[in-house]
RNA sequence: GAGACGGUAGCUCAGUCGGUAGAGCAAGUGCCUUUUAAGCACUGGGUCGCGGGUUCGAUUCCCGCCCGUCUCACCA
């Protein structure tokens, strides 16, 4: 509230005075409406056709830096599209403009009204003749300044830009490319989508059972119905019921929300996008996969490849396809392959030869947990450029189909860049009995002691009971995918609001 | 959840081997009508994250807490 913060600190009440001198003057500081003709990018483009266009022009925008001379001065404004000089003095604005003009803040959003013209250092700008408060700053900007393309005492305080991504968005440039280029990624992702048939839906959030993967959800309550609900961990089951109901093509782009820990790559809500496609098996999915990435790249980069970190990456297609027992071995020279041959490998044996690559073996009950965390410490590190991981466990990958020759394991890959997995994908399991039988397998390894499983969906059964087609399905982390194409080290980076614990500012 | 590190002016940071703090930018006043990290002069601005303890005295040392960053665990 203007005029009551009398604990304030001085520069918050420099900014109310001005305020209050406006408002004495009868000046609106918060008007309806401004017309602005021209953004800031169209008026510099003025000035690439011709020396000096000389041309009348109005624009918005806010105050971001000024340079006062007497009673003249330079400001330069920043709108969306960039920044402008703006040049006035007194014999050009009228008493009212001069007094604005005169007493303007950095952080201040002006409308402006003059004439394009060239500094004598050549710099494109307007004289302005007249100008307008749109909205008075009364907390100023964590501004910083910049020459020759150095930045100082940059906005860098990471809790803060964060907390007030609107500070951070105004002043830090590279924020607000950042999120145009995760924009033009997700749009680009529709777009590709629709293009070759898929229609976009929309599942459920809240759902009574938190199936279709193995984490932790959210809960709630709906009061009226007196249920408990969770937020989905994945929509994976619903878009399979479409499927069943006929839709041969569905994509969902949406949110998923797990209670988990948050790390650099791993936040509580989460984007996540699930393709499904009827009469279609996990080799589609390897390759709409990498057609999908490599052409979202060079539509939004323009460019086969990226820089992420030091390392530089290429998108193009086709990604290598490894199967999980061959990257292993290739990698770690331990050969797990031979215990395939047995419905129940040895845990003991794998525990040895997983101890003898230094993997540690504790809290670990099972051959195939053992051989996962060989893959975890030692494999998937080391995957930097694209490539598909395929063919995994049976016993891991509860939703998805066994492969004919071999039932110990699935038709499932994950994409794999810098290290990262960035995406899951199966031919989908649509034998009702043998879904069954999944679920009650991860219900026992539940009993014994397996913090997280994926849930039994009864009604899910009922659904494959009616008949799935043959199914491709193809899940692909988003916030990931952004990091690596803006070179991001935190997913928080690329969230425009990470969760953050409460805080008063 | 564990460990390491951090929180000092609006921003970026320095500092006090314990005697309640400084710089640059930002801000205010004055001068300055083509500057651009504008310039020159002067000035104001801080419960040193919060709460305890030790001490004559704590922003500094100790303990607890809050918030954040990173690493690990968890997230198959």
């Amino acid at each position: 509230m203007p005029g009551d913060s009398v604990s304030e600190s001085d520069i918050l009440n420099q900014r109310l005075s001005k305020y209050n001198a406006l408002k004495e003057r009868e000046i609106n500081v918060y008007p309806n409406r401004f017309i602005r003709e021209f953004t800031v990018t169209e008026i510099l483009s003025l000035f690439e056709s011709s020396e000096d266009p000389q041309k009348k022009v109005t624009a918005a925008g806010r105050v971001m830096s000024k340079r006062p001379m007497g009673k003249a001065g330079f400001i330069n404004i920043q709108d969306f599209s960039g920044q402008i000089q703006v040049y006035s003095n007194n014999t050009l604005l009228n008493d009212d403009d001069y007094f604005v003009f005169s007493q303007i803040d950095i952080g201040d959003i002006v409308g402006i009204g003059g004439e394009t013209f060239k500094t004598k250092t050549g710099e494109s700008s307007i004289r302005v003749d007249k100008l307008t408060m749109l909205s008075k700053n009364l907390f100023p900007l964590p501004i910083s300044k910049e020459k020759d393309g150095i930045r100082f005492d940059e906005f860098a305080d990471v809790e803060q830009r964060y907390r007030r991504r609107y500070l951070d968005l105004a002043v830090n440039p590279e924020v607000k490319n950042t999120f145009i280029i995760r924009s033009k990624i997700v749009s680009h992702i529709r777009n590709f989508l629709v293009a070759k048939g898929f229609f976009e839906v929309e599942t459920p959030m809240m759902h009574s059972i938190a199936s279709g993967a193995a984490a932790r959800p959210f809960k709630t309550h709906h009061n009226t119905l007196d249920m408990d609900l969770f937020l989905r961990i994945a929509p994976e089951l619903h878009l399979k019921r479409l499927i069943t109901g006929g839709f041969e093509k569905v994509f969902e782009l949406n949110r998923n929300f797990r209670n988990e820990g948050i790390s650099i790559k791993h936040n509580p809500e989460f984007t996540m996008m699930e393709i499904y496609q009827a009469y279609a098996d996990y080799e589609d999915m390897m390759n709409l996969t990498e057609e999908l990435i490599a052409d979202t790249a060079r539509v939004v980069l323009n460019s086969d490849q990226l820089i992420y970190g030091e390392t530089t990456i290429s998108l193009k297609p086709p990604w290598p396809r490894k199967p999980y027992f061959e990257i292993i071995l290739e990698k770690t020279g331990l050969d797990f392959k031979p215990f395939l041959k047995s419905e129940h490998p040895s845990f003991e044996e794998a525990k040895k030869m997983a101890q003898s690559a230094g993997v540690g073996t504790k809290d670990l009950h099972t051959f195939w947990e053992v051989v996962d965390a060989v893959f975890s410490d030692k494999v998937e590190a080391s995957l930097i450029q694209p490539v598909f991981i395929t063919d995994f466990p049976r016993a891991m990958s509860p939703l998805a189909k066994s492969k004919p020759e071999n039932n110990l394991l699935v038709e499932r890959f994950e994409p794999y860049i810098n290290g990262w997995e960035i995406g899951n994908a199966f031919t989908e399991l649509n034998d009702p009995f043998d879904q069954k039988e999944r679920f009650l397998q991860q219900m026992q390894m539940k009993k014994e002691g397996q913090a997280e499983v994926i849930e039994m969906d009864e009604d899910f059964i009922d659904v494959l009971k009616v008949g799935m087609p043959p199914t491709g399905g193809l899940g692909i982390g988003i916030d990931r995918l952004v990091m690596l194409m803006t070179n991001s080290p935190s997913i928080k980076d690329v969230i425009l609001f990470p969760l953050l614990k409460k805080k008063e500012l």
